[in-house]
DNA sequence: TAGTATTTGTACTTTAAAGTAGATTGTGCG
DNA sequence: CGCACAATCTACTTTAAAGTACAAATACTA
């Protein structure tokens, strides 16, 4: 994310009584407000929809008025782009760190599976789920695409691999894909914080269905 | 609907100079009318969102001006609505005929992931994936969804009774159904008409996907 | 071919929400 | 204290698109 590289110095301990931090707290201040605008639009983007969401819905739930949200970002465009922006982001690095995490390329699908039902469950990956693309102008649009393309392909990828190695029988990843990302996704459209699903436990559930298939098999453990 | 309830002999063959047919030929041309904006408003949509298409947009397209359209339409919404109850509709009417052409549930099941699939690359269809809840007024998203809801249930349903015959391993049909549905809603959200894949050949695909699983069996055919 | 109803267009009003100008208040610092 | 700058507000303008009033044209009937 973009958390800012401030020398570890300038923000001592919890107080911000340090002669050499007074412009450093104030952009941190302002870097958590930004953050909190951020927040509050997500889940109102996801609740009511983007463009059912107006600049007073998210100024209101934050005791502020319209104005203010203007000194955190440039106008409403920014905010959805930037929220889509950072659940992509996190998708993109959890899927990084299972990569560097080595293993069989079956493994990292299933680890990528679960990283991706945990993201679509939370404010930022769940906008990028809700949020359709022709939402926002078309010069960021080029750019979301994109990142939402290599997240395809890397799970096209994983499932080519995994073909490969034998783990999987030969299919065609980029269906084989499509399902997946397409069954994963549909979580971010019908899951509720606090419903009767943890989305560790979907994830699980859907990996079983995913691996096993339908078909009874003998040994396999009953209900 | 508001398909007027004429005599089928006002309407003889196929031309209109039948001297007892004159307001049913207007009222078809209507009917013909209405049509043609539901059709054009729905590839619209589909294209570009529901807010991003003025009914400018949907008038240009036909040819007419937006006036016009409040000759066959009530307002944007109602558009909107119609579209999207048509698209469930078609895809009530397709479970129903496969409930009634009777034979396994687990080949109920089949049947429908085809129909489903078929729809959703339709432009009715597409609409009800690619239109989110929130974009119509409260009123008739209750009636929308609860045709939405009828839809999944019929799916639990079916996945419960492949269980209950020992077709289908055993399982939450909830989150079974989820993830049919959503593998299978998320076609509508990239097939695009002309493409490398028919609606027939993504089916197939998906079909022998989520029935054999990922794991890789003696005897099964190979690529 | 005149008369009537249907259909469509031109030109307008309305509305809702984004975005802005500029005043006002709060805060740390010499 | 009082200055400078950060942060926020009230009150406004702008804009884009939905929706409407009413006149013009077209087509069917007699």
């Amino acid at each position: 994310m973009s958390t800012p590289k401030t020398p570890a110095k300038r923000v001592p301990a919890a107080s911000a009584d340090s002669p050499w931090a007074p412009s450093a707290t104030r952009g941190q201040q302002r870097e958590t407000k930004r953050n909190a605008v951020l927040t509050a639009a997500a889940q109102l983007f996801n609740e009511r929809g983007f463009h059912a969401t107006s600049l007073d819905d998210i100024a209101a739930r934050l005791n502020v008025s319209k104005p203010t949200l203007y000194y955190y970002v440039k106008n409403k465009d920014e905010i959805l782009i930037e929220c889509v922006r950072r659940g992509l982001n996190m998708m993109h690095e959890g899927i990084e760190e299972t990569r560097h995490s080595g293993g069989q390329a079956i493994d990292q699908l299933m680890a990528c599976i679960r990283i991706y039902t945990r993201i679509v469950t939370m404010d930022f990956g769940m906008c990028v789920i809700r949020v359709s693309d022709d939402e926002f102008p078309s010069d960021s649009r080029k750019e979301l695409r994109r990142l939402k393309s290599d997240i395809d392909m890397e799970f096209r990828r994983l499932v080519g691999a995994s073909v490969a190695q034998g783990s999987i029988k030969p299919c065609d990843p980029k269906m084989t894909a499509f399902l997946i990302a397409g069954a994963l996704s549909w979580i971010g459209r019908w899951y509720e914080p606090g419903g009767d699903y943890t989305a560790e436990q979907i994830a699980t559930e859907y990996i079983a269905t995913l691996r096993d298939g339908w078909l009874p098999r003998v040994g396999a453990p009953g209900g």
